[in-house]
DNA sequence: AAGCTGACGCTTCCTACAAG
DNA sequence: CTTGTAGGAAGCGTCAGCTT
């Protein structure tokens, strides 16, 4: 987003792509080699051009994050002399001193700052240019290392508008700020995105879904000279992983917000259509001669619902929270008009309780189905009397209890299979038999640890 | 003159804890 | 179970002054 590239292709045709941003991402700066990072040669090397005659100094002046209390430690673990000269060490010391530098685990994390990421702002600025999406969240992962080389990954998500529709989540990836174009399904990315179970943040094939995997790094672990694809590091893994399910979630938010808007937006259709009618029953019933102003009820939610679709359309960020919507029913009730009508239901949970009280006691729907007729509305009419209509009016009264029995225990088994796949991610190599259980027999053991 | 040492500021790690 | 956060501790990087 902050290039400006003009491009002209054999046949003439030219391609102009402007900046969109004034902000460059921070340079890199300069940084010695970590031990961990280093081969047999890159040492020799060093050793030939040093100028520190003492192996203590040595790890100091010439690696990355290597101290005083850090190259004691390591040269006394190694059997190496802390005074030795370096320009003494024979070859094959070297080759020892750099395969224990390898492995030792005590050395710092090299420091990323001799990286340059993106950063949020820009990622973001590059995927609206180029999708015009109607959701971006992105995401900079803290940087993390594998082998000796640190790295950055920045994931982004981008969701509706521009972003054409598949069956498959469409994967862009780059590489120290460079797309990737081939053998895609190769790529750690792309094993991450598979793995990743989608239905549980809501989202299904087929959704105009597009994800930005950037990493940035040292040394990128391609896995052949073509520079294709990216070799699946766990260490990377699991970076990649966490951006993209960071991303998830938010979309997630902005997806039940959405759906949320257009729940609205039917239940107030609803509202205009019954209020009325309901209104002058209910004033026959109470016998009264004069109907209540309702009108007053009416344009305040439309009020509250209008707010709440321009802020799902516009800036819509996680500072909305669950419940926080809704009041105005309760508002509504507050007044007196709204209490006991179905149609106010709120949530899943509470549309399924309401609806199987009414079933329980049997009489309700064809009730429901003589008034409509009486204020002439088809007996197979399509309008929808409730947020849910599926769980409301197909079901029928025998099931209706069975029915939500057996959801809540689907939901149950979708956490636990989550949960099992992704503790199977981390560690890799576990076994797939034993469950909850043992787990739980740790967690036992440990809180009596803790007692005793 | 070159390399070593010590002080200070800053970053990162570790641990406990809370929230989802 | 995972992730994020806060507070304290540890260790690195840098620079100036000292030693060889």
């Amino acid at each position: 987003p902050y290039a400006t590239i003009t491009f002209i292709d054999p046949d003439g045709v030219l391609y102009f792509f402007p900046r969109s941003v004034e902000k460059m991402p921070p340079p890199p700066t300069e940084v010695l080699p970590h031990p961990r990072g280093v081969d047999v040669e890159q040492v020799r090397r060093i050793i030939s051009e040093t100028k520190t005659r003492d192996m203590v100094s040595f790890l100091r002046t010439h690696f990355h994050r290597v101290g005083k209390k850090t190259a004691e430690k390591f040269l006394d673990e190694i059997g190496i002399s802390r005074d030795k000269d370096p320009r003494e060490l024979k070859p094959d010391e070297i080759v020892t001193l750099v395969r224990k530098m390898k492995t030792y685990k005590e050395f710092l994390p090299p420091d990323a700052k001799c990286l340059s990421p993106l950063g949020e702002e820009l990622l973001e600025a590059g995927i609206r240019k180029e999708l015009n999406p109607d959701f971006v969240k992105v995401v900079q992962r803290p940087p993390s290392s594998y082998g000796g080389h640190p790295f950055i990954v920045e994931v982004g998500i981008a969701y509706g508008g521009g972003v054409p529709r598949s069956e498959e989540i469409i994967l862009y990836r780059f590489a120290n700020k460079i797309p990737l174009l081939f053998d895609e399904y190769k790529d750690v990315s792309a094993k991450v995105i598979r793995s990743i179970k989608w239905s549980r943040y809501r989202i299904k094939p087929g959704m105009p879904i597009a994800i930005f995997v950037h990493l940035v790094s040292t040394n990128i672990p391609f896995k052949t000279a073509g520079k294709e694809f990216i070799a699946d590091r766990p260490e990377l893994e699991v970076e990649i992983r966490r951006g993209i399910l960071e991303c998830a979630r938010a979309l997630m938010r902005y997806i039940q917000r959405k759906e949320r808007v257009a729940r609205e937006k039917q239940r107030l259709s609803i509202y205009e259509k019954f209020l009325p009618l309901i209104v002058r029953d209910i004033t026959i019933l109470a016998g009264e001669e004069k109907e209540p102003d309702y009108t007053v009820l009416l344009e305040k939610y439309k009020m509250i619902t209008e707010e709440e679709i321009a802020g799902g359309e516009g800036a819509m960020e996680e500072e909305f929270e669950e419940g926080e919507v809704v009041p105005s029913l309760e508002e509504l009730e507050e007044e007196g008009v709204a209490v006991e009508m179905d149609l106010t239901v709120e949530g899943e949970d509470a549309a399924e309780e309401v609806t199987e009280e009414r079933f329980v006691e049997g009489e309700t729907v064809p009730e429901l189905e003589t008034h409509l007729e009486q204020y002439g509305v088809p007996e197979d009419s399509e309008i929808p009397l409730t947020d849910n209509p599926g769980s409301a009016l197909e079901v029928k009264p025998a099931e209706a209890s069975h029915k939500k029995v057996v959801r809540k225990k689907a939901e149950k088994e979708k956490v636990k299979e989550e949960g099992s796949s992704s503790s199977k991610a981390k560690r890799s190599s576990s076994k797939s038999g034993g469950r909850a259980k043992p787990a739980r027999k740790s967690d036992k053991k440990k809180e009596s640890e803790a007692k005793e």
